[in-house]
DNA sequence: GAACAGATGTTTACATTGTTAACATTGGCG
DNA sequence: CGCCAATGTTAACAATGTAAACATCTGTTC
């Protein structure tokens, strides 16, 4: 298996080097101008090499989806350490999650951009994504019950979720933004700037309703009171 | 300038006619096997003639992003009507807001996905979406300015901003989870599928901070007692 | 109303792409 | 050793984005 050995007729590990590159190329030029058949030069093969491995151009992009949710999964789990609060945890896991989305932009838009509109095509993806998504709910599940929160974590999670999504989108995909002069630019670019400067503060505003829904009547279900 | 006058050599209004097909193929099959020159064919024209009003693929997108923000705009500021409390119009705008982005998905995803990059490359779109984005900074400053909060508009505008967009985000890309089942699914899809039947329930969760914050202690600025 | 100019549409052309089919080489397993 | 599945190659095709040169229309100006 050293790549030494190898004849130079097979490459050795052509998919992981197309994926690679792909990723690489999608940042540099953006989704619609990636070709197979760049990759395919790039690294060293014949132009239609990569169909031995992706079925086609769309497959590639969701191999590359679900790779990235299998790493935002391990990004959020690896950032919620033991000894940590459980609100700690929650806070530490949203922080682990835009960090991810900011350092991985190109699958993040590849996961929840509209590039790959429907996952049902895809089976692993599409389980990748629930796995992923079942750490926010998790620590939620927690948080709630630990409040006494009249709110299911499935509900709430959603509107947590919305947030975080959000917020990472906005840093990754208005990203020229990020380095604008607070003082000087347009207000959505200081806006932006704040935002990407202060990722924590604005965590901390997002998951306000964390510490302000608890005690108080549920919205999920208008009138049931607390007990 | 009627259409029966016109000869046929002239189709009268092809610019508007490619954009409204390019949004449905769009919708109908994604961004990246959309063709100008299947737009041609649909629209009775030669495969180049698009050219003449788009100089580019990209242009064409453009174009479709730009009159999305001033959509957007025009949808937000209409749904502030001028009767309804502060409070109330700021909601009214987040809820115009999600709406339009349930309703123009493929608009949105333009406007907000990673198809354009840099909008630097577009002066007209550039301005669009700061014109579009001020609505939200307008109203936002009122508010602040009303509760006396010790944060600038300027600070929780990109938050605000970012939980409603995400909320647009997943309700869009997610689109296929909205009639899930929410009693048998897996937790994601339930979880955005009460998002997606309850966007007013999950605005207020994520506006809930204009409430919580207000009279507390500012979060932008760490230790200034408030007047 | 005729002549002109600019806008709009057409035809032709070319390099590139996604993808398929048929064929070649390799490495591993019996 | 011999075979098979995996992997890579070549050849081929229809479609695409886009440029260049040319055609036709519309509106304006004398």
């Amino acid at each position: 298996m050293s790549s030494e050995t190898h004849s130079h007729y097979h490459h050795g590990d052509l998919a992981e080097t197309l994926m690679e590159a792909a990723l690489r190329h999608i940042a540099a030029e953006g989704t619609e101008s990636l070709s197979l058949r760049a990759l395919a030069r790039e690294a060293g093969v014949s132009a239609t090499a990569p169909y031995r491995h992706f079925p086609s151009k769309q497959c590639l992009f969701a191999a590359l989806a679900t790779r990235g949710f299998r790493e935002l999964e391990r990004a959020t789990r690896a950032g919620m350490h033991p000894e940590m609060t459980l609100e700690g945890r929650f806070r530490a896991m949203g922080r682990a999650y835009v960090d991810y989305a900011v350092n991985n932009p190109t699958s993040y838009n590849l996961m929840f951009g509209s590039m790959l509109a429907d996952f049902s095509d895809y089976p692993e993806l599409e389980r990748a994504g629930a796995d992923c998504y079942s750490v926010v709910l998790e620590v939620l599940e927690e948080l709630i019950e630990a409040r006494e929160m009249d709110m299911t974590a499935v509900q709430l999670g959603g509107v947590i979720w919305a947030g975080v999504h959000g917020l990472a989108s906005l840093l990754i995909n208005k990203t020229a933004v990020t380095d604008a002069d607070e003082n000087q630019s347009s207000l959505h670019r200081r806006s932006l700037a704040y935002v990407a400067r202060n990722p924590d503060k604005a965590l901390e505003i997002l998951f306000e309703h964390s510490h302000s829904l608890h005690g108080r009547r549920g919205i999920a279900e208008p009138s049931r009171s607390r007990g």
